[in-house]
DNA sequence: CGCGATTTGTGCACGCCTTCACAAGCGCCT
DNA sequence: AGGCGCTTGTGAAGGCGTGCACAAATCGCG
C-alpha cells in the first residue's frame, strides 16, 4: 500500500494513521466501488472518471465524487482517478489488507452454502472454522475445514482470536451463539437469523433477512398492481429507462 | 384521524384501496414488526404497546408509532394495538396475502440454499420454479421441484406468470437472466449476483451481496483496531449497552 | 359521572444525505 | 508560454428520516 507521497493516509502523523471518520452511507458503498475497480483493472484500464465509475457502481457521479473525496484527494483534475492507487486505498479503508478470519455458525442449508461461497475468499475473508449444533454434523468435512461442536465455539474462536462471526442458525438459538461469539472476543457479527440480537454495544451487528428482502419486493408488487388498476393509472409501461433500485 | 369503522383499508373507495404512499424506511421496516407480531401472537398476547413492539423489533418506539402512524390509525390510545388486527394490516399492505409466486435462477451452491429455505415458504413466498444453466443440474430434483434450463426460463415464467424472481447466478449471466426475467414479466428481482443490474424503470431490483457485508464489518474491525491503539483512543470496553447495528 | 393513569398520534427541530452547480486545477495542443 | 477543454473537489440548498415532547384520546375505578 503507502505509495510514497500520494499515498499515506490523510492525517498520518505516526506510523498508526489517523482514521478518517467516513458517512455511513458512505462506507456502504465502498464496496461497491472496489468491485466496479477491480473490474476495470482486469480491462486494463489506467483510470477512470468519476462518470464513469460511478456508472459501473450505480450511482451517480456527483456521489462518487463526495464519497470518494472523504478518502482524500486521489483524483487528478482534467483526467480522472488512477484505478491502481484508489484500489489500494480503498482496500486499506477497509481493512481488506489483513486477510480476516471469519468463524461460521451453523452449517445448515445455508450455512452450507456460505461455507463454500467463492465471494468470501476473493475479498480478502478466510473461513477457518466452521460450527453446529447437531452432532450429526460435526465432524463433517466442508470445503477443507471440519464442523465443530458449538460447546467449542468459545474456545476455539478465543484461541484463533477470530473477530468476525457468522450466523446462519435457525432463529431461536442465533442469541445464544452471539453471546457466545461475544464472549470468545468476537466484536463484529453478521446475522442470517430472523430476529433481533441483543449485544454489547462494542460489537457490531449487521443483519441480513432473505424473507425481508422478499417481502419489501412483495410490497412494490402489490403497490404497481394497485396502481395500474385504478383509475388515474397509467397503464404499466413508464418508459424504459434504466435501473430502478428500490430501498437503500 | 377519522377512524369509522377501523376495519377496512384507509380510504377505501370501491373494491380497489388508494394506496398511501409510505417512506421507503418505513416499508424496510415494517417485515420486521410483522415478525415480531407474529412471535407476540404465538405468545398469546392480544395487544401490544408501542414500547413493547419497538423493543421487540429492536427499534425505538417513537419511530415505530410513526411507521404505523402512515398506515393508518390502528392502535387504541391508553391500551395499545391490537396483535391480530396490525398483523392482517401489515400483511395487507405488504402484499402478502397473495402468496406468491417465485422463480430462482442459478442451482448452485446459494441457489441451492435458497431453494430450501423455510423461511420464504413460512413469509407467504412459493418457489414454484428452478432453473440453471448448466445441463448436469437440469432435471435434478430440490425440494419437489425440477430444475429446468435457462432457456426455458421466459417462457415458464411467462406461463407461470410469474411476478418475482431471484437472481443466483454468477456475475458474468446475472445480467442475461435479468434480461430474461424482464422479457418473460417479472417486475420484481431479488440480486444476489455482485455486479450491477441494468433494468427497465418499472422493474424493482433489489440486491443483497454477502461479501459487501463482510467488508463492512470489517472497516468497523479496522475501524475499532486502529482507535484503541491511537494514544487518545479508550481501551476498548465502551461500558455494556444493548444492540449496536451497524448501517442502516 | 368525573378523574387519573396510560398510551397513541403528531408537530417540530435537528442532522444526515443527496444533488446541483461551479470554481479550481491539470494536461494537452498550438 | 498561453489558452482551452476536461474533470475533480466542494459550498450551498433541499429533502428525508429520526427523535423529542406533548396534546388528544381511551380505559378503569371510585
Amino acid at each position: 500500500m503507502s505509495q510514497q507521497r500520494h499515498g499515506s493516509t490523510p492525517g498520518a502523523a505516526d506510523g498508526v494513521p489517523a482514521f478518517p471518520d467516513l458517512p455511513e452511507a458512505t462506507i456502504a458503498r465502498l464496496p461497491e466501488y472496489l468491485r466496479a475497480l477491480h473490474h476495470l483493472a482486469e480491462t486494463g484500464a489506467e483510470t477512470v472518471s468519476s462518470e464513469g465509475l460511478a456508472a459501473a457502481a450505480g450511482v451517480n457521479s456527483a456521489k462518487l465524487r463526495k464519497d470518494l473525496s472523504h478518502l482524500g484527494s486521489y483524483g487528478t483534475r482534467g483526467v480522472g482517478y488512477d484505478v491502481a492507487l484508489l484500489v489500494d486505498q480503498i482496500e486499506y479503508i477497509l481493512g481488506l489488507d489483513k486477510n480476516r478470519a471469519v468463524c461460521l455458525v451453523g452449517v445448515g442449508n445455508l450455512g452450507h452454502a456460505l461455507a463454500g461461497y467463492a465471494g468470501f475468499a476473493s475479498r480478502g475473508f478466510r473461513v477457518v472454522a466452521l460450527f453446529d449444533a447437531d452432532p450429526k454434523k460435526v465432524g463433517e468435512q466442508i470445503n477443507g475445514l471440519t464442523v465443530q461442536h458449538t460447546d467449542d465455539l468459545e474456545r476455539v474462536a478465543a484461541e484463533e482470536s477470530i473477530a468476525i462471526g457468522v450466523i446462519a442458525t435457525p432463529p431461536g438459538t442465533a442469541q445464544a451463539v452471539a453471546d457466545a461469539l461475544v464472549a470468545a472476543g468476537v466484536t463484529s457479527i453478521l446475522n442470517f437469523a430472523p430476529g433481533v440480537l441483543s449485544v454489547p454495544s462494542n460489537v457490531d451487528v449487521r443483519k441480513v433477512d432473505l424473507a425481508i428482502e422478499l417481502q419489501i419486493l412483495s410490497f412494490h408488487e402489490h403497490r404497481k398492481a394497485s396502481l395500474t388498476a385504478l383509475p388515474g393509472g397509467r397503464s404499466a409501461q413508464p418508459a424504459s429507462g434504466d435501473q430502478e433500485v428500490v430501498g437503500s
